[in-house]
DNA sequence: ATAATAGTGTCTTTCAGACAGTATAGT
DNA sequence: ACTATACTGTCTGAAAGACACTATTAT
């Protein structure tokens, strides 16, 4: 830190700056964390035949309090003093479903003014992928329920536009949240534009239903970034569980992009990030597969 | 919003809800912006025949106040509680650097209880690529100084151990941050590991001088995100003038990437991001080229 | 036997790396 | 003529896409 002799235009040196400063003198805004928690969940198989099929599903919490008291809303909440973002984000999820220990990655910090009706609200958001087989999912305190969404993501619409020096591409995407029970949607338009080099992003919510606050259009950033990752990282395996086939992890690949894949190429595709087991899925109505698990040696991973 | 009827544990309805709540009673952390302004700078030339060298650069603010007073720091300040994050930062570079209408992208959000002094700071760091011809920095109001500094950015140690059912990665980035007048530097460990499925990632500053907070770490970060999206977008053109050869682009990526490439591959790969305009160099001291500008219709650009 | 999935071989096209070669201004 | 850079052609091998083929289990 500074040299202590130093002493700033008030004639203060460091440590009587310190000791006369008074955050509290400031408006300052608030502080929350949100967690984003995906996993891939078998859906009910067809036939005693049939492999079940796989669906791309997030974690929401009802609100029991106001503000949108009644919706859907993505588990966070408030800041403490003495934890960091992380700390307060796995706290956070704790108190909310019950859920532990898990692994994420920092997404994207919202803070637009009008955010939250109750005061100024900066928003910190936070990414997980967990093994659904891991997880036992239920109500903490301070969320009169929590359950599982399907997530349907689809570009309704997209409009491309050539300007003067650049070009702007309008998409709109409807995101559908479904269980047995509830249907929750949101209608996110996300522009960006071109202009000379330099490339901006907007998203804004157009439409909500069900969802709390912005969670719509911080969902739709999420999935639009998981789509993105998938394809350059090893981001995928965090779904898995210890074993599996190499066909469940295609599913969990063509489930959040959102297309099939072609077998062959798939399996060249992911084989130096895999090893073999000597076990086999068994019962399963038709020819057993070979179970492998993750590579940690794998290199050629990228990040952000 | 909720239905106004609805009342909560405490019988209240959402309008008596907001109207009761008080921010105050919750003690919150501050929140900062910070700027990475990052640019791409012709050194001086060697001969009258050569091409003048390139060097990555960063724009630093001289602390004119406790604390870190007289150290560099990231352009930035405290958000105001109603502008966004966004019209913060670019307020707060206008007010120490005079730089004004950039584009500009969100990096990181660093929570770590200790890394103020003065309080609990949350800082929400973004960075800023801009055509160095561009710009005019001077030192605003609230800076001492402002200046740009060239970035030296070197893995100095690299140690890779397997573990169990995993692996880990640990280097040591050693920076210097260094002008005309100053030479700063920085140390930052930073560790890579494979637990199973997951992948943490942690930095940690283990020597700064001369660079004030955690500055040197968010910099180092800003680094190697910049090394990594070069290589799978079309940042690199945020550096470029409107117009310029296909070999000052190439001195760019060479400067980002911090290694050279081939002339004939890397032409073939920006061959579709650009347009040949019919204007050359001139007075080069040998063959003069011809000069380019960005495709804006260029269209497989990926996002983060 | 049959349904459904497991798993392989190979053709083609595309793209990245390496390198050798030719072209052209200024002095 | 010489220097330093501008620019192009082509060989190679790796990776991505498409598709056809064989193998194996439970019922």
């Amino acid at each position: 830190m500074g040299d202590s002799v130093l002493t700033n235009k008030q004639g203060l040196t460091e440590k009587e700056f310190l000791s006369l400063y008074n955050a509290e003198q400031y408006e300052r805004p608030s502080v929350t964390v949100d967690m984003l928690v995906f996993t891939v969940m078998n859906e009910i198989k067809e036939s005693y035949r049939k492999l079940p099929e796989k669906a791309l599903k997030i974690l929401l919490v009802k609100r029991g309090n106001h503000p949108f008291m009644g919706y859907w809303a993505l588990p966070g909440g408030f800041v403490d003093m003495n934890e960091s973002l992380e700390e307060a984000a796995l706290r956070e999820l704790k108190e909310e479903t019950s859920i532990d220990n898990i692994y994420m990655e920092q997404l994207y910090t919202w803070g637009d003014v009008g955010r939250d009706p109750r005061t100024r609200v900066i928003g910190c958001s936070y990414m997980s992928l967990v093994d659904s087989s891991k997880l036992c999912v239920q109500a903490g305190d301070d969320a009169d329920d929590a359950k599982w969404f399907k997530i349907n993501y689809n570009v309704i619409e997209q409009k491309n536009t050539v300007l003067g020096k650049g070009c702007k591409v309008q998409n709109r995407v409807r995101l559908i949240l479904s269980n047995d029970s509830e249907e929750l949607t949101a209608l996110v338009k996300v522009d960006k534009t071109f202009d000379g080099n330099i490339v901006r992003v907007s998203r804004e919510l157009t439409e909500s239903d069900g969802i709390a606050f912005d969670h719509g259009k911080i969902i739709e950033y999420a999935v639009s970034r998981l789509r993105n990752k998938i394809e350059y990282t090893d981001i995928a395996f965090s779904f898995m569980p210890e074993q599996f086939s190499l066909t469940e992890l295609q599913q969990v690949y063509e489930v959040i992009l959102g297309k099939k894949l072609l077998k062959a190429n798939f399996r060249r595709k992911v084989s130096e990030m895999v090893m073999v087991t000597d076990e086999y899925t068994k019962d399963a109505g038709h020819r057993p597969s070979r179970l492998y698990k993750y590579n940690p040696n794998w290199v050629e991973r990228h990040f952000d």
